[in-house]
RNA sequence: CGGGGUGUGGUGCAAUGGUAGCAUGAGUCUUUUGGGAAGAUUUGAUCCGAGUUCGAAUCUCGGCACCCCGACCA
């Protein structure tokens, strides 16, 4: 893609009453746009990040039998007033909710409702179990507070993926799969989670398990230990543990923000919303659930919060918005501007025919020192140069995102 | 929802109650070109509503918005 035709433009000043580095990055880079506190537009290159972050969930869903839906998005009030959910509790606190002349409907903040009572028309048998869904939409949630950049929206995207299973065994086996996919889905995206224990609030009596990543703007605390045994949520931890329980260290304590939340659900909405199934018994019993959630816009923001430096964004190799960012860097004496030019065409042409992504900055007017700068902010992981100085060493120049080293090469030593 | 802070061109900043200025961006022209180039020229702003005053960006009241702390949080 050509940066010339992109509508977006970077910004050399940090916005003003922005103190969140995702919310500062993204908004210099153009990826994203703030329509209100925890409102975000996303710009072209914002949209490609999100959609490798999709891809990545997906295919990690995918890997674990989940069948992608995309379920409405306005909620019928009769269906929350089954679960008793509509006049309190999240009904009543999270859910936007829009009147018309006819009717009143919420703007859904999760699916449990709506995805159950589509499921118990299709479900009868043991034999229809196990079986999981997910979807990747946008959610609305009243946000007392919206803050810190992606990090805390009232209109975000999210990845929520439901499970139904016949016994509690069953259940159990596919929490633990999906836990496994979630490792992957974070570890692709380079970031290191923690699973943690946690309290369901209203939700279960149980413990449930967060994905925590280690971050100073993180609204949580976690107690944990990097044997990777242990990780406890401060508000379930019990301030007298002070060594792991697993291999005896002494316990860590640090800010983190949380990525994903996964709940057992056991039968608190098959009940009421009437989800049972016929059992090898010829028993009828309710399905029993679960459900796992990752904040797909969410993890956007806390990979740049992550990863970053004084210049700006580094993105990872796979979630960047393109493998590599071609400058051509001109000298001013036409004759060589004109190879030059010829040389990064070709070098574009060329890659493109090889699939890789490639963004070419091919503003004119643009000096050396802006289009580096634009490059260091916008973060493209790998960063190539033509100029006359790479013309008269017959190559190419390379460095990547997150290293010092700038080296020349042949274009067919590049690899991506 | 409680507390604090802030609202001025697209962006970042200034302006004792008295001509809204600077930088940057954007447009045009010339010269430039390996880390946010130079000159010339053009463009463009006081969050909204009341009040005080001869006169309000500035003072008062009300509203709205944004940021931060806390409470809350599937």
């Amino acid at each position: 893609m050509k940066q010339s035709q992109i509508f977006t433009k970077t910004q050399k000043e940090n916005p003003k009453d922005e103190k969140s580095i995702n919310a500062i990055l993204l908004q210099r880079a153009g990826f994203i746009y703030k329509e209100m506190a925890g409102v975000y537009s996303f710009l072209p290159m914002g949209l490609m990040v999100l959609n490798k972050i999709s891809n990545i969930v997906r295919e990690e869903m995918q890997a674990i039998g989940g069948q992608e839906v995309d379920m409405a998005i306005l909620q019928p009030k009769a269906l929350w007033q089954k679960t008793d959910r509509w006049d309190k509790g999240i009904g009543l606190e999270v859910m936007y909710k829009v009147k018309d002349e006819q009717m009143e409907v919420g703007l859904g903040p999760t699916h449990e409702e709506m995805l159950t009572d589509i499921i118990k028309n299709h479900i009868e048998s043991f034999e229809d179990l196990p079986f999981s869904v997910f979807q990747i939409q946008t959610k609305f949630r009243k946000e007392a507070r919206a803050k810190s950049g992606l990090l805390r929206g009232r209109e975000f995207i999210m990845k929520d993926f439901y499970s139904f299973h016949a016994s509690t065994d069953d259940f159990k086996d596919f929490y633990e799969k999906a836990k496994q996919a979630y490792l992957k889905v974070f570890e692709r995206c380079g970031l290191k989670a923690i699973i943690t224990e946690a309290s369901g609030g209203d939700f279960t009596k149980d413990f449930t398990h967060e994905f925590q990543v280690i971050s100073e703007v993180g609204e949580d605390t976690i107690y944990y230990c990097d044997c990777g045994g242990f990780s406890q949520n401060e508000e379930v931890f019990d301030k007298k543990v002070t060594k792991c329980p697993v291999c005896g260290n002494e316990l860590k304590k640090a800010k983190s923000i949380e990525l994903s939340h996964i709940f057992s659900l056991g039968t608190k909405y098959s009940e009421p919303l009437g989800a049972f199934f016929t059992d090898k018994n010829g028993v009828k019993a309710p399905i029993i659930m679960g459900c796992y959630g990752i904040g797909i816009s969410r993890l956007m923001g806390v990979i740049v919060e992550t990863s970053n430096d004084s210049h700006g964004i580094i993105w990872p190799k796979t979630v960047a918005p393109f493998a590599c960012h071609l400058l051509p860097i001109l000298s001013g004496k036409e004759e060589q501007d004109k190879e030059i030019l010829e040389k990064a065409n070709s070098v574009y042409n060329d890659l493109q025919k090889k699939g890789i992504g490639v963004l070419y900055d091919d503003r004119s007017k643009k000096s050396a020192g802006e289009k580096f700068a634009d490059a260091d902010l916008i973060g493209i992981p790998m960063r190539i140069v033509v100029s006359q100085k790479t013309l008269e060493q017959g190559g190419i120049e390379i460095k990547e995102r997150n290293s010092d080293n700038v080296k020349i090469i042949k274009l067919e030593e590049l690899h991506v």
